[in-house]
DNA sequence: ATATATTTTTAGACAAGACTAAAAATATTT
DNA sequence: AAATATTTTTAGTCTTGTCTAAAAATATAT
């Protein structure tokens, strides 16, 4: 008996779990706000409500965290946000870059069989264009070996698999580099002054990535 | 510089839209309540909010009408809705009676690209589904020559070219009787008492339609 | 331990979109 | 032309999601 959310509801729920991601303990106010855009007397106004549907677990200035029911809520809107961006680029010919605001509103779309049908329509993928992964139906992510470029050393190489920021000016930075998911990355020099790389990307000209970027390449080492 | 309209606008424009389509006058708050599914109360706030908007020319007591801003707009809405149900039904493989729910949630997501670029993967479709005629991009609706089943006489014959009811229900007995676009239907005989018609289907066997039935076939003479 | 700073919650308001009940305007009968 | 019926609008409320300003709780610094 999964209750009808709002967008809204849904976008919360989902900023709880991203920020649970990488804090693991309960999530504070303020860090759901700065996600949401919004202030903190709104966020704690929403606390309130979905502690109240029991999506959450939240206690007065302790901060809050999902529930099994919250969190499989979130999870899914996640699946359909991924769902829809493959979609998107793979079928509509839109680059990386263009994808998230449109698979922003796409992922509140409510029907199941809508995206059953989806995921069959593009074979099942496992990673969204971003290298993300795309839960199942049952909330299961696929697991992946990974690291950061930056910790590569000198000689080293790697296939690029995610990256951690996705904003539009980062991907269309990337673009102009050549890079894209798939691509395989040399490390031939490290600055020792600002940490900057020279890296040959797919064997072809060398190009100079800042500490900036090279921390947020998700690469498998090759 | 088109403004930001909610769901619940688009839904009103549209809804004079199709109430004007039949009229031709201005549209009455009853109308738009029936359509609306509503209180008349709330179609009269509503009306000055889009009279206030100039999406709409609405004077009290007599009524509202579509300004050129808020057809356009409509025209848009119909045409997302049409090519979403174009493409539930040809890609993702839903029957046509599964596809309106969604797509009028799909109908409001924002994006002419991403309008422009699903068109362009659908082959630029000029009807939907259900025979619906899908507006271009500035708005032009292909005509065709039509008429209702129940106007053919006895031995005459035409191909379904669309439907004026779009329920499940409704539907869903056109599956059964095995009646979809394209069919050929011929009339063998037409009953005194109750306006009921025996026709073949596509050469096939013999079925009856009830007048109810046949008032809602569109066809084309054949 | 006390003072100061930060975070979070409460209080009070507002806009959107809906409702019901009552009042006003228009239409239809007689 | 009245009387009656129907339609439409107004008035007053409600819920959702937001805001600002002030108060309360917690954390940090002295
Ligand atoms: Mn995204
Ligand atoms: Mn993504
Ligand atoms: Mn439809
Ligand atoms: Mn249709």
């Amino acid at each position: 008996m999964t209750q009808r959310l709002t967008h809204t509801e849904e976008n919360y729920l989902k900023a709880i779990y991203k920020a649970n991601e990488k804090t693991k303990s309960a999530v504070n106010t303020n860090t759901i706000a700065a996600y949401m855009n919004t202030s903190a007397a709104s966020v704690t106004d929403m606390m309130k409500k979905l502690a109240n549907k029991e999506l959450i677990i939240y206690e007065r200035y302790k901060g809050a965290r999902l529930s099994p029911t919250g969190s499989k809520t979130a999870t899914s809107v996640i699946r359909k946000h991924r769902l829809w961006e493959t979609f998107l680029v793979q079928k509509l010919g839109f680059s990386w870059e263009e994808v998230h605001e449109i698979a922003e509103e796409l992922e509140h779309i409510n029907s199941d069989e809508l995206i059953t049908k989806l995921d069959e329509y593009l074979g099942f993928p496992k990673y969204d264009p971003h290298g993300d992964p795309i839960p199942s139906a049952d909330g299961k992510f696929m697991l992946r070996e990974q690291m950061i470029l930056s910790q590569l050393n000198i000689a080293e190489s790697g296939i690029l698999v995610g990256v951690k920021n996705h904003e539009t000016s980062f991907l269309s930075h990337l673009n102009k580099l050549n890079i894209a998911l798939g691509s395989s990355i040399l490390i031939k020099e490290r600055s020792d002054f600002d940490k900057s790389l020279k890296v040959s990307v797919s064997e072809g000209a060398d190009v100079v990535l800042t500490d900036m970027v090279a921390k947020n390449l998700l690469i498998r080492k090759s």
